[in-house]
DNA sequence: TCTGGGGTCCTAGGACCC
DNA sequence: TCTGGGGTCCTAGGACCC
């Protein structure tokens, strides 16, 4: 193996929970926990002190507090999040152009460029950990290794608020005794499926023949965590690329569908969707609508049609239809729901007079009879007054006023990618 | 009192074309 | 008429990530 370690991972500790703690310094050393409401609804993050009591993002506001009694919720200061978070990203460009973000709060940067200008790898960390503690007034982990692979496990075992670097000549040693759960790609599942067979560090894992992987994990998975094992990754810090898709979901507990609460949440989701693909010039030609029913269980109904689409109301109507497609074939009156999402793929960019061409009458899944081009204007009037007034000024009466919405719009967009 | 929201990638079967 | 292969697109489901 040749290489130095020049791949950095920097992630920032319990992000939300510490912007709150450091946003309240009442806060600070005690379990809290960022929540969808004041009075906890689901819990978007945790505090260190918090998880110490087993507390996870996702749980619902009464097990977290089953969990810890002591548990503060506190609302969100979600455009803090989105500053703080950007601070952060322009001092690690401070040392580097070769920065690849890959969420809001974790980045990879190249440092093969900048050590004859800033020194080693180690003392580069050390400078960046410290500027943003006394900059922006945030803990963040750092690794650093050989590879983008290692580099994020280094950071994982830094946590919280440290500094790993694996020299190449370590690497196996650090690696081995490592639980496979560290590896990207294998979540509860797999580790699951892994255990079954004795596998439960990454040193087991590269001590299994390739074949046998395979045939455990399937082809795709089995060769990517084989190499990773064996800690040969080829993977390079780029900027990532546009989405290739956009979805826009809501869960709204235990309901049976009534025709007008599917209404009234797919023109939310669909408004949702179809105004970020137009305010990017975007439209697209798939058209996925995802129905869970209670128990977790979902279902997928998809529809492709000839010409893309990025009209409001022309994905409202697909979506409902295939949502009763979705729930075809069951009884509706048990069948009860808990989520409805809707997603738009195939994208392509397009020019704005291209934009929403009435869907051909052949096409067997042409909705109404509006014509596309109407649509199209009417949608362009609204996103202007949004633009100008909020996004709460105005819209298509259902969609004005999401009566399920359990999360704040201002959290989904932090979730956000660049389309 | 079941479990948020925005994404990516893989698999597998079928349709269709050459 | 029956037999191939390969390639591409579409649909549905699922695991995983942050």
């Amino acid at each position: 193996m040749v290489g130095r370690a020049t791949i950095l991972h920097a992630d920032l500790d319990a992000f939300y929970a510490s912007v709150e703690q450091l946003l309240d310094p009442a806060l600070r050393c005690r379990p809290i926990a960022v929540g969808g409401s004041a009075d906890g609804g689901v819990v978007l993050a945790a505090s260190y002190e918090a998880k110490a009591h087993g507390v996870r993002g996702g749980m619902s506001g009464w097990q977290a507090k089953r969990l810890c009694p002591t548990l503060r919720f506190v609302r969100g200061h979600f455009a803090e999040y989105q500053r703080l978070a950007d601070g952060v990203m322009a001092v690690l460009h401070d040392v580097t152009p070769e920065v690849q973000r890959i969420s809001i709060d974790e980045a990879f940067l190249d440092l093969s460029g900048s050590t004859h200008l800033f020194g080693e790898p180690r003392v580069i960390a050390a400078l960046l950990r410290r500027r943003v503690r006394e900059e922006l007034g945030l803990p963040i982990s750092v690794g650093i290794a050989r590879t983008k692979h290692l580099a994020k496990i280094a950071s994982q075992v830094a946590k919280p608020d440290g500094l790993v670097v694996v020299e190449p000549d370590e690497e196996r040693r650090f690696l081995d005794p490592l639980p496979v759960s560290l590896v990207w790609g294998v979540g509860p599942v797999t580790e699951q499926r892994l255990a079954d067979w004795g596998i439960r560090t990454i040193g087991d894992l590269a001590r299994t023949p390739a074949p046998e992987v395979e045939r455990l994990l399937g082809h795709a998975v089995g060769t990517r965590l084989n190499a990773l094992a064996r800690n040969d990754d080829p993977r390079r810090v780029v900027t990532p690329d546009r989405a290739r898709s956009v979805s826009a979901q809501s869960a709204f507990g235990r309901r049976s569908p009534a025709p007008d609460l599917v209404r009234e949440v797919l023109s939310h989701l669909a408004d949702r969707v179809a105004s970020r693909l137009r305010a990017k010039n975007r439209a697209g030609r798939t058209v996925t609508v995802t129905v869970r029913f209670s128990g977790m269980r979902s279902v997928t109904r998809s529809v492709t049609l000839s010409a893309p689409i990025a009209t409001t109301l022309t994905l409202t109507e697909l979506a409902e239809q295939l949502t009763w497609q979705a729930l075809d074939g069951r009884d509706r009156a048990d069948a009860e729901i808990s989520l409805l999402a809707v997603s738009v793929s195939n994208l392509s960019h397009q020019h704005a007079v291209q934009l929403e061409l009435p869907i051909p009458p052949e096409d067997p899944h042409r909705p109404g009879s509006t014509q596309g081009a109407a649509r199209w204007a009417l949608d362009r009037s609204v996103d202007a007054v949004c633009r100008r007034f909020g996004r709460r000024a105005v819209g298509y009466l259902p969609a004005a006023m999401p009566r399920t919405a359990s999360v704040p719009d201002e959290f989904r967009e932090l979730a956000e990618h660049e389309l």
